[in-house]
DNA sequence: TATTTTGGTTTATAATGTAAACTACTTTAC
DNA sequence: GTAAAGTAGTTTACATTATAAACCAAAATA
């Protein structure tokens, strides 16, 4: 009946980064600070669990002189963000 | 975009719960308890929170000499949940 | 009558989330 | 050119949350 929910993906911010990313190519760190209303601190913990799980890839370059942080999601990432909302249904179903 | 999800309500097992109490008149400490796949102290932990904020009504009695916990979900629980649906379709939207 | 089971609660600990403080560099204003 | 403010983050310390282990009381069972 109810089925486990990723727990990594079960956290408002995470979701909102993952939910971001599906619809883009990549996201840089500001951007997606911004979309989220986070502050940076708890959205650079947050990237770096996701990138530890697999579910994105993180780029650090510059833009000019400035760093710019990069994150794309990965096919893991889109197949575990598939499952949880699959899982996510058997909560909310009518 | 993004809307907040209610932090009661974003917790797997209370999810749960609610769920099922939103499907029933009302249900059993036991039967909540085999249906979430929960332990007996997490489960009843959670459900003072829900009661706490007026989302269940729980009701102590007995069952012959064996003490009888019975759950039921309240309008504002009801209104609750669904607004947590609501806004985790902006999360979970293709 | 000793042991197990039922139906829970309390308490201690582990895990998680978040904000505040900090780093390093850049741009702007004097 | 140098002081102040801004950008782009990271680290750390604390608060909240979740979970499990230990516990309690009564009842059923052996």
């Amino acid at each position: 009946m109810l089925k486990d929910l990723d727990p990594l993906l079960h956290s408002q911010l995470r979701l909102g980064v993952m939910s971001l990313l599906l619809g883009l190519d990549s996201a840089d760190f500001t951007f997606l600070k911004e979309k989220t209303n986070s502050t940076a601190g708890n959205l650079s913990v947050q990237l770096d669990k996701l990138s530890e799980a697999g579910y994105i890839h993180i780029e650090k370059t510059f833009n000019g002189k400035k760093p710019l942080t990069t994150c794309k999601i990965t096919k893991k990432g889109i197949k575990a963000f598939e499952e949880y909302v699959n899982s996510l249904k058997s909560y909310i179903k009518p």
